[in-house]
RNA sequence: GCCCCGAUGGCGGAAUUGGUAGACGCACUGGACUCAAAAUCCAGCGCCGCAAGGCGUGCCAGUUCGACCCUGGCUCGGGGCACCA
């Protein structure tokens, strides 16, 4: 055995090893139980990141633990590979979008493979594949034709210079990210996907799944939103609107109806454009709010502004003529455009009331008394339940009664009734972009929307292409979009968006188990790997909600199209493992056209208060100040993500590996910072150094029973103990930076034990293979090396993880805490046997007792077995 | 603005079910080895105090024999908000 570790020629020959002998290859296998282990796969922006590394380690780490349990482990990669950053480079370097992602992939791979994960490469494929995004288009025109994707309009971000539609991301304080000029909203026609539809199973099912995060769940159930609540008919007042028609509402507060003082509806609801025909001062208002983005974070938080229309409708109840406004904080997106307003009993109803003076009607009392009387000046709406007042017959019922007798009393005029209503919109998937997968639909103008038929699938996109940045290359490529309509046979033109990427990446974890069928989207072998749900699943945090949900539904939709059979595979994650983000400093700089250049936190020098906390920085190669950001996630667009490459250079992958396990537990959001990899690679360079002088030694077996001094017993129990404590952070708490320190308590025990003689080496032996076993899930290279030389008739057996000997852990004696008065005072051997009373007697007798009681009998006495004991005077 | 999460020494973090706050590691300090340095090993290391002891888990209140942990109210930081992935 070499004496020194040398982390770069222990990897590389493990590796070759592994290689050699297809350790990480899996096929079905009925015989040992399965565990698909599954990680969030990349988006091949060039290299891997330290968030990269951290999700792909604990995953390895899972995987490989399993794997020593006995499972038939798979653990797959791919790529998520269509996106906006292809074609942003395209634009920039002029680099064709495949070109660049394929070279991309390759650069990755390499570095995971220098990682040493245990995956099967044989089932990689990326998303740009049409292999694979064909199955896509086949399901989608199968939806297509049941109604689950439709075609309505949708409201974009449009860049007017650029003539193009921007992502949110390309917005920047409302001005489009190239061209700096001001974007605006405008409706497209857009194919959706009825989510809604699934809304109701989305929601019980999250019941179901008690293998996730109870935040995921819960942010999941709040996303879709489900609200009890009215629909309530507004009959428009015909004499100003010159028409008949009832302007529909949907409200959670029916109780508050009688104090509706107005009803304001979206900008680009009919009845705004009907008044704006012959107001040009509202057309202004109009335009004004057609200005800036569309993400909702924007909306919510401009000002609340709004403009009369002239416009009335009347109240459902009381025929009460009410005026109708439009408002920038009512979206056509959400129910029905329109709401009503209740000032007295809605934040933002009461501070767009008082903004323009609309009247302040008060028909709710606090049921304490707190809010009785209907008095100006208001203070804060008062928004909770309460009883109704100044509502004429309704005064005096609660909440719930209110909400029934107003819910009939509008069902008998046929202007409203109890429903629920969903805060879940359908999920727009057309985008007006190169990169990602055709749609797979031609259209008409005999025949209509026309969906590709299977024997003309997949619409494959053309890889040379020209990008500029301003509308979609397609649209300028007749030779895609030309083409004969499948129905009639005369001259048609081919869809030109793609599709959104969020698509690929809700199916992909099901095409790892069959990448090779291409007579099928899936096949059985999808029932072997994923029955009871795919094992685990690892990935960031920031995924909670928009692709977690995607996957669910897209899952319940290949389940009601029979690709599963009888197996009907209805929640694809069992188990879910959200990791905390790795966040790091963000430094820029804006340029005077408003454009903000971002730097990566390795060119930055940064100066420090005495506190240690940054108050300036400078780019290190021109020496100019840069502004200091916020800690944010490690991504592409703020330039703050951190190449591992470097320490997996110096340090290895082992080290690496420990170091990230060891820097804070997987959900936890990591800071990055390398201070502290010099304590992982000396822990390696310890833990080598000790079996190398244990096996310098003549060979002796495990301890495996016999007479042991009380040293080695005590030592024992420590190591079984360990074991225990080490498996379940494993498999249950999934909690690896106390894994490692568990066994660096155990080495530092370990090399304390005295020399002794056979028994002390036998016991050794035990500790040092286990303490390797228990360790290689995290630095699977140093420990296939290490358990080699360990057990030399062994090396070629797959590793197995240690078992607890319940014998080490018998003990005769255990230590109590004592307190007194709830504050520690001492402690209490006594027997592991002893009961309650024996407990409280030797509490009594302690000489902290006997201080602080003065001889008075205690008040209380609480005794916690095998814990603690309380002695409050 | 809305939804979710977090805050513990100089730093990363531990305390698993309400029961010893600070495990393990980093940094630092002292010592051993060395011509010297590196590496390694040993010891110390929350704050105040000579000590006894007191204080201490973002802030303010509360429940409890006992609170980092539970409840209410804040502050600050992070994530998501439907076209970043």
């Amino acid at each position: 055995m070499q004496e020194k570790y040398d982390p770069q020629e222990v990897e590389r020959a493990v590796q070759a090893q592994w290689e050699k002998t297809g350790a990480s290859r899996v096929v079905e296998d009925a015989g040992k139980p399965k565990y698909y282990c599954l990680s969030m796969f990349p988006y091949p922006s060039g290299k891997l990141h330290m968030g990269h590394v951290r999700n792909y380690t604990i995953g390895d780490v899972l995987a490989r633990f399993y794997s020593m349990r006995g499972f038939n482990v798979l653990q797959p990669m791919g790529w998520d590979a269509f996106g906006m950053p292809a074609e942003n480079a395209a634009i920039q370097n002029g680099v064709p979008p495949a070109k660049w992602t394929y070279a991309n992939i390759d650069a990755m791979k390499a570095q995971l493979k220098r990682l040493g994960f245990a995956i099967d490469w044989e089932r990689e494929f990326a998303t740009c594949e049409p292999d694979y995004y064909r199955w896509e288009q086949w399901l989608f025109t199968r939806l297509f034709e049941r109604g689950i994707v439709y075609k309505r309009l949708g409201t974009v971000n449009w860049d007017p210079v650029d003539q193009t539609v921007l992502a949110n991301e390309q917005v920047i304080d409302g001005c489009g990210w190239r061209s700096g000029a001001p974007v605006e909203k405008r409706e497209i026609p857009m194919y959706y996907m009825k989510i809604t539809a699934y809304a109701d199973e989305l929601l019980d099912d999250l019941k179901k799944l008690d293998g996730w995060p109870e935040q995921v769940r819960l942010m999941q159930k709040n996303w879709i939103g489900k609200s009890f609540g009215c629909e309530v008919g507004f009959p428009y007042d015909a004499a100003s609107v010159g028409a008949e028609g009832v302007l529909k509402v949907f409200t959670t507060r029916p109780d508050t109806l009688m104090g509706a003082t107005y009803v304001a509806v979206a900008a680009e609801h009919p009845l705004a454009t009907a008044a704006a025909a012959d107001d040009s001062a509202l057309r202004e208002f109009i335009e004004e709010c057609k200005r800036g983005g569309v993400a909702e974070a924007d909306v919510a938080t401009a000002e609340k502004k709004g403009m009369p229309t002239g416009l009335y409708v009347l109240h459902p109840l009381n025929g009460e003529k009410l005026p109708i406004w439009v408002a920038n904080y009512v979206l056509m997106a959400y129910g029905e455009g329109a709401v009503m307003a209740v000032p007295a009993h809605d934040e933002r109803d009461f501070a767009f009331a008082e903004k323009y003076g609309i009247e302040i009607r008060t028909v709710i009392a606090s049921p304490t008394g707190a809010y009785t009387e209907a008095t100006a000046p208001w203070a804060p709406a008062y928004a909770e339940h309460g009883v109704c007042v100044n509502s004429g017959k309704y005064d005096g019922l609660c909440f719930d009664d209110a909400c029934d007798a107003i819910a009939a009393d509008l069902a008998a005029r046929g202007l409203g009734a109890k429903r629920a209503q969903f805060r879940l919109r359908d999920w727009g998937i057309s985008r007006q972009r190169y990169w990602g997968t055709p749609i797979p639909i031609v259209h008409c103008d005999a025949c209509g929307d026309v969906p590709v038929p299977d024997e003309q699938l997949p619409v494959v996109l053309p890889e040379n292409v020209e990008v500029t940045g301003s509308g979609s290359p397609l649209a300028r490529m007749p030779e895609f979009y030309e083409c004969a309509c499948p129905q009639c046979g005369r001259p048609a033109r081919r869809e030109t968006d793609t599709m959104d990427t969020f698509v690929e990446s809700s199916w992909y974890f099901l095409r790892y188990c069959c990448p090779d069928n291409d007579t099928a989207m899936v096949d059985d072998r999808v029932t072997y790997w994923c029955k009871g749900g795919i094992d685990q699943y690892v990935g960031g945090i920031e995924h909670a909600i928009l692709h977690l949900l995607y996957s669910r539904f897209w899952t319940k939709l290949m389940r009601d199209a029979g690709l599963f059979g009888d197996f009907r595979l209805s929640e694809p994650f069992a188990q879910l493992l959200t990791q905390g983000m790795v966040v790091a400093p963000t430094f820029y700089r804006k340029a005077p056209e408003g454009k903000t250049e971002w730097f990566n936190p390795s060119d930055i020098e940064l100066e420090c208060d005495a506190r240690g906390r940054p108050v300036a920085a400078k780019l290190v190669a021109d020496a100019q100040p840069v502004q200091i950001g916020g800690i944010e996630k490690m991504s592409k667009s703020r330039n703050n993500g951190v190449d591992p490459q470097a320490l997996i250079d110096e340090y290895g992958a082992d080290t690496a590996r420990l170091f990230v396990m060891f820097a804070s537990p997987p959900d936890q959001s990591l800071e990055w910072s390398d201070a502290g990899v010099e304590g992982a690679y000396r822990f390696l360079k310890r833990l080598w150094r000790m079996v190398h002088e244990h096996v310098s030694e003549p060979h002796v077996p495990a301890y495996s029973g016999g007479a042991l001094t009380p040293e080695l017993k005590e030592f024992r129990y420590l190591l079984h103990q360990t074991i225990g404590k080490v498996a379940d952070d494993y498999a249950r708490r999934k909690q690896f930076n106390t894994a490692i320190a568990a066994v660096m308590e155990l080495l530092n025990a370990c090399a304390k034990i005295g020399d002794g003689g056979e028994t002390a080496r036998a016991v050794r032996q035990e500790a040092l293979e286990a303490a390797v076993r228990m360790l290689y899930p995290i630095v699977p290279h140093i420990c296939e090396t290490l358990l080699a030389e360990l057990c030399p008739k062994g090396a070629a057996v797959r590793p197995s993880f240690p078992d607890v000997d319940t014998d080490a852990l018998a003990r005769d004696e255990i230590e109590l805490v004592l307190q007194v008065d709830g504050k520690l005072r001492g402690h209490l051997r006594v027997p592991a046997s002893a009961d309650k009373a024996a407990i409280e007697e030797a509490a009594l007798l302690s000489e902290a007792a006997q201080r602080y009681l003065n001889g008075k009998p205690p008040r209380k006495l609480i005794v916690v077995p095998g814990r603690l004991v309380n002695v409050v005077p």
